[in-house]
DNA sequence: AATGAGATCGTCT
DNA sequence: GACGATCTCATTG
């Protein structure tokens, strides 16, 4: 059930961020366990990507994590108060990473609706990157995990999606980035309520 | 429905 | 000292 350490290894994080797609992340919190679809993703591609961290190669304490081989969490405090989620892929020292945008929440909702302070019918209970870390709980302390642990790890509860139904858009928040802004590496769940509002189209 | 501002702090220059 | 891979709430731009 549990995704091998293997499935991270995979150079290509194109294919990983729309492979993640309908796969199950999962966070244990003192004895607390919470569950949702992955919904939403962004691909970083490496050093190559203007709006990737580790662009240009760059290294630095925070960014390291992104260097190690795949199958371990990047957690990193953005904007002051979010708390951004992002699965390390690839080889060691090939930085690539996906960023989960959107859960859909399916065991546990519950203590979800505590911890987000509104009812899981509602969309944006998991909507967007910050909102769905904090869905599930995920805040700095679960930086540098393997997502094989028991703390925080992914299934594949065999949810299958139809390829028509996967969309590629622009990236969300990363102007910065100049042309590599433009490229269609952000994938999400055509017609999923808790995909993330920017460029919700079909 | 759309827009705008404020919140808030670790990381890097 | 500046700046975010954002979210929420208030206003109506």
């Amino acid at each position: 059930m549990k995704l091998p350490f293997s499935y991270y290894q995979n150079p290509d994080v194109l294919f990983l961020a729309k492979d993640l797609l309908g796969k199950v992340l999962f966070t244990e919190i003192d004895g607390e366990i919470t569950a949702a679809i992955i919904v939403e993703t962004e691909a970083y591609f490496g050093i190559h990507d203007k709006a990737s961290h580790a662009y240009g190669g760059k290294r630095t304490e925070r960014t390291e994590i992104m260097y190690a081989q795949g199958g371990i969490s990047y957690v990193y405090l953005c904007y002051g108060i979010h708390h951004l989620f992002n699965v390390v892929t690839s080889i060691e020292n090939e930085p690539h990473a996906v960023l989960v945008r959107a859960v859909e929440p399916l065991i546990g909702q519950e203590i979800m609706e505590l911890r987000r302070n509104m009812p899981s019918t509602k969309s944006a209970i998991s909507s967007g990157p910050g909102s769905a870390a904090k869905a599930l709980g995920i805040n700095r302390s679960f930086n540098k995990k393997e997502l094989t642990g028991e703390e925080i790890w992914l299934e594949d509860h065999n949810i299958r999606y139809n390829p028509d139904d996967i969309i590629a858009s622009p990236r969300v928040g990363v102007a910065y980035a100049q042309e590599d802004a433009l490229l269609p590496w952000r994938f999400f769940i055509k017609g999923n309520k808790y995909v993330s509002k920017p460029n919700k189209v079909e």
